[in-house]
Formats: C-alpha cells, sequence, structure tokens
RNA sequence: GGGGCGGUAGCUCAGCCGGUCAGAGCAGAGGACUCAUAAUCCUUGGGUCGUGGGUUCAAGUCCCACCCGCCCUACCA
C-alpha cells in the first residue's frame, strides 16, 4: 500500500525552534496522526538543515565547529521540543547525515551528467562587511548594505548553474493540471505569476565557504543549501539506497511550508524532480505567519514567545489545539495570551472539559457508575455523524483544521445544550420505570457523544482524550483509542451498556492567574 | 520600480459569481437552571463595511484613484 507521506521543512538550525516552527510541526502531526487513524500507512518526516554559512558563522561566534553546534542544538533544543509536544515524527533526518549527502553527491552529479548542470558566473552585489553578496532587493537606497550601510561591490563568482529557466513552461502546466498543487490558492496565484515573469537559471554551488556538501566533480565548491535541503525529502525515504522503500513511500502527499520558502518548493524542487525524472509530490501547502500584535512573531523581536512559556502555562494538549483552531491553515493568523486564554477557557475547559465531567457525574450519581442501555438520541446520533463526515473531510483531505476543529466544537455545544434541555437532574427524581429509562436515554447519549468526540480529537489532543477514553471505561470494550478510526466515530451505538464510567481528573484545569 | 495580501461590531474574523449581507464566535448586559471545572442553557449585536469618485434600477460585494499595514522580488527558517 502506498504511503500516506508528509513533510515539515527540515529547520534550519541557526536556533533553537520557535512557535512558527512548532505550528507547522504539529500541524503535520495532526494531519498524520488523523490518517493514521483512517487506517493508512502513514509516513511524517522531519529533520534539521545544517549546512550554509549562516551556521558556519554561528558556530564560529560560539567556538565551536559547525558540526558541534549542529549536533547540540539538535539534541538539546529541537528533538526534545518535538518529544514534549509529542511530535510522533516517524522519521528525523539532518543534512549531514552521511544517508543524506551521499545521495546529495549522486543526484546532483546525475544532471551533471545529463547536461542540466553548466558552469557559469553569478555578478551580485557583495558587502566586503558582510563578505557575502545581497540581494538587490534588500540594498539600501543608493545601492549600500543594509547592516553596514557602506557602498556594496559587484563582484563575480563561478557557479555551477542548474537550467532551471528551462523548466517554466512545464512547470506552469503542471500548476494548471494540478489545480491542488500549491495552496491556498493566494500562495498559488503568487508562484503561477512569479513563474510566468519568466525563470532564471539556479546558481547551485557556492565556493566562499566550505560548509556544505562538495560537489563531486569540483570539490572546490559546496552545493547550494537549497538543493541540498530540498533533496532530504527523497533521500530520508531511500531514494537511491531502498529502491523499494522509494516507491512505496515517494511521492510525498503533502509538503508542509511556511509561506517563505514556498518558492523553493514549488518551483525549485519540482523543476529538480522535473529534472531527474522523478514524480512530483502531490501538494504543496503554505501556511502563514503568527503574528502578535500585526507583527510577524520572531525571536528576535521583543514579541518572542517561546513554545514552552505557553506549555507550562496551558499545557500541551492546549497547545496543539489553539493555534490550528484560531487561525484558518494558510493564513496568517494574530495570536494573543489573552486570546488563547479565552478559548482555553471558553472551549476547552467550560465546554469540553465540563461537559465531559458533568456527564460522568451524573453516570456516577444516578447509575453508580455503570452506564445504562439505551439507544440514545436520533438527533444527536445524526449530528454526529454529519460531524464525523465534515470533520474528516476538512482536517483528513482540506488541511482546514480550523474549520473542522470549528464543527467537532459545534457538536460539543449542542451535547451541552441537549442536556440542559432534557433536564436529567430534574427526570431522576422520577423513581418509575419509564423515569428511569428516559434518564438512560440522556445519559447514554451524553456518554456516546463524548466517546465520538475522544476519537475525533484524539489527533490533535492524544494525553486529553487517553483520559476521556479510560474516564468512559471504554478500552475494555473498544479497544485502544490510537486504534479507533475516525471514519468510524460518527457510527453510533459504539460504547456498550456496562462500560465502567468515572470522574477521572479534570480535562482542563481552570488557569492560574495573569 | 514590479507583484501579492489585508483594512467589516470592543477583540478575532465570515461574507463565493453585485440585490434579506450588515453576520458568527468571544467579551459585555439580562434571564433560566443546578448534573458539572461559579460551569451550562436562553435572550440581547444600528458597526461611516479604510477614504474619495465611478458603473448599475441596486455595491463591503465590480471599476478607478488615494491612505494605512504586511509580504515577495532568486538564494535566511
Amino acid at each position: 500500500m502506498a504511503a500516506y507521506y508528509v513533510s515539515t521543512p527540515i529547520y534550519y538550525v541557526n536556533d533553537a525552534p520557535h512557535l512558527g516552527h512548532a505550528y507547522t510541526t504539529v500541524a503535520g502531526d495532526v494531519l498524520t496522526r488523523w490518517h493514521r487513524q483512517r487506517g493508512e500507512d502513514v509516513w511524517y518526516l522531519t529533520g534539521t538543515d545544517e549546512h550554509g554559512q549562516k551556521v558556519m558563522r554561528t558556530a564560529e561566534a560560539n567556538g565551536v565547529s559547525p558540526q558541534e553546534w549542529c549536533d547540540k542544538l539538535v539534541e538539546e533544543a529541537w528533538k526534545p521540543l518535538w518529544q514534549h509536544l509529542q511530535i510522533a515524527n516517524d522519521d528525523f533526518i539532518r543534512t549531514t547525515e552521511p544517508r543524506h549527502t551521499r545521495r546529495v553527491q549522486e543526484f546532483v552529479q546525475d544532471l551533471y551528467d545529463k547536461g542540466e548542470i553548466y558552469k557559469g558566473s553569478y555578478t551580485g552585489p557583495y558587502c566586503v562587511g558582510c563578505e557575502e553578496f545581497k540581494t538587490p532587493g534588500e540594498l539600501l537606497e543608493g545601492d549600500l548594505c543594509p547592516i553596514h550601510k557602506r557602498p556594496v561591490e559587484w563582484l563575480q563568482e563561478d557557479n555551477y548553474f542548474f537550467k532551471l529557466s528551462e523548466y517554466g513552461p512545464r512547470l506552469l502546466e503542471h500548476y494548471e493540471r494540478h489545480p491542488d498543487f500549491i495552496q491556498p490558492a493566494s500562495a498559488r496565484n503568487e508562484v503561477v505569476q512569479f513563474v510566468k515573469q519568466g525563470l532564471q537559471d539556479l546558481s547551485i554551488s557556492r565556493s566562499t565557504f566550505d560548509w556544505g556538501v562538495p560537489v563531486p566533480w569540483d570539490d572546490k565548491h559546496v552545493i547550494y543549501v537549497w538543493v541540498d535541503a530540498l533533496l532530504n525529502y527523497v533521500t530520508a525515504v531511500g531514494y537511491g539506497s531502498d529502491p523499494e522503500r522509494f516507491e512505496r513511500i515517494w511521492p510525498a502527499n503533502v509538503h508542509l511550508v511556511g509561506k517563505d520558502i514556498l518558492r523553493f518548493h514549488a518551483v525549485i524542487w519540482p523543476a529538480m524532480l522535473m529534472a531527474q525524472g522523478l514524480p512530483l509530490p502531490g501538494k504543496v501547502f503554505a501556511n502563514g505567519w503568527l503574528m502578535v500584535g500585526g507583527e510577524k512573531m520572531s525571536k528576535s523581536n521583543l514579541t518572542g514567545i517561546s513554545p514552552h512559556q505557553l506549555t507550562d502555562h496551558f499545557g500541551v494538549d492546549a497547545y496543539r489545539y489553539y493555534f490550528l483552531r484560531a487561525i484558518p491553515f494558510g493564513q496568517d493568523g494574530s495570536f494573543s495570551w489573552e486570546d488563547f486564554t479565552a478559548r482555553y477557557t471558553s472551549e476547552l475547559a467550560n465546554d469540553f472539559g465540563n461537559l465531559a465531567s458533568r456527564v460522568a457525574a451524573m453516570v456516577g450519581k444516578y447509575f453508580g457508575g455503570v452506564l445504562p442501555s439505551a439507544e440514545g438520541d436520533y438527533h444527536i446520533a445524526q449530528a454526529l455523524a454529519e460531524t464525523a463526515a465534515e470533520a474528516d473531510r476538512a482536517i483528513g483531505d482540506e488541511l482546514d483544521f480550523a474549520g473542522g476543529l470549528g464543527r467537532i466544537f459545534d457538536f460539543v455545544k449542542q451535547v451541552n445544550g441537549y442536556l440542559s434541555e432534557q433536564e436529567p437532574w430534574k427526570v431522576a427524581k422520577d423513581a418509575s420505570p419509564e423515569g428511569q429509562a428516559r434518564l438512560a436515554e440522556i445519559l447514554y447519549t451524553a456518554a456516546e457523544s463524548l466517546r465520538a468526540v475522544a476519537v475525533l480529537l484524539n489527533p490533535v489532543m492524544p494525553t486529553t482524550c487517553a483520559k476521556l477514553w479510560a474516564s468512559l471505561g471504554a478500552e475494555p470494550h473498544l479497544g485502544p483509542l490510537a486504534e479507533q478510526r475516525v471514519l468510524d466515530a460518527g457510527r453510533w451505538g459504539q460504547l456498550p451498556a456496562g462500560a465502567a464510567v468515572t470522574k477521572g481528573e479534570i480535562l482542563f484545569p481552570r488557569l492560574e492567574g495573569q
């Protein structure tokens, strides 16, 4: 069976991970967990991009070798954060690993042999102070370096070039034939416009520094970091080393990227694959920026907030939930401590957590903690079926996390409303058989609804849903939560009478202070 | 210079091809209830739809200009 393969960008290890990195990685994790709960063979890849001048300089500044710098950050910052956030990636690739660098050299050598790469020279504005080329766009007026405020020199460097310019028409044709190849639509439009303006050949080597993969036929050059980095998506799944595995996993179904690196993934990467005759990925999805006070969030500005600061206060599950729920995937989104607090309190604690709490309390109080036998309410059952189907389409197919979660939480609100309307605490006072049967109907409906919600929210909030699953006494009858199928979650009547429902701990405790 | 995106209720945002489109959620106000994490449920939204023109019987919804914010423009995630 062909794998459902999702990748995050491989992150540049210049520094520790921030909220933006975590946002993309959590999204990929939720997407892949969702597909695992569809019963699919899933492959989720993340990793780090470790070559390039910037890493080299940062390492120097810290008095260690580039490799030591990367090792330290990967082991002490990156991998621990993914573990902390419950990221269930299947592999973690680093571009300094031999399994990657060897294949990169082979790939580039192949293109060279095929005549896709030629030797040329690049001329551009160069700042002596920075010791690097600038882009024409970043120069200040009068061609001044934005950092040193000094005039740049126009310098020429011998480079190897990939014939990217020849791929414009084929790329446009591909975009045309696969309207969903680049998403969201706004991102697609930008790329199409860009390619229509005409592409230039791409300089794929550097000779001014040496922290990179050597060009196999000319070791005075190293391969341009982006060519190196993009290839991780194939080298990690067996390209050039394990044909069967590669065949099974490649092409990727979804490359998740930040919108800043969209062009590399939607233009250069497909062209590289075309040049090598490899299948193209199914989709490149660009997510937006997280904004604070209208500004792009980053470590460098004062609004930078670390993932740990948020998880310390709100918890990991709420963290995983918040950004996906609050921001339509693909758009920039405003984030604030206040908004997070409001959603935590309103949606997670008051609506969801409290629903679980009141239902468990009533089954305990009125039925001694044993779920009574009943068919349940038809309207709620119907609503659940629709909710599950729409959430599955939204999250699993369209990567519309906000929309899918919105549906699920609408259902949670509906169940709260159902309880208020039915007033089981009043029905409980009626000791007649009819009254008890009526009470059983109401509480069974609520408990069975929660069973489905636990399944549907498990990809997003696995720790919390496990607590709920335990509270419902579901596992002895239905098996492990992670093995519940999202497609099947909407089928009514799965939680059997006799299930041991216990109060369990509060799902989302009220926030302290601030 | 070129390209793109956005400016709608206190906050975050929906509003597709023009005619119940002036909306949702949250916050706020009032009420009901007590099973529950002082939770839940119901009721309650006149905001120049950035500004100025234009097209039209009719414009947040199309066109033009302008103001403001952000992003990209080939090699920093």
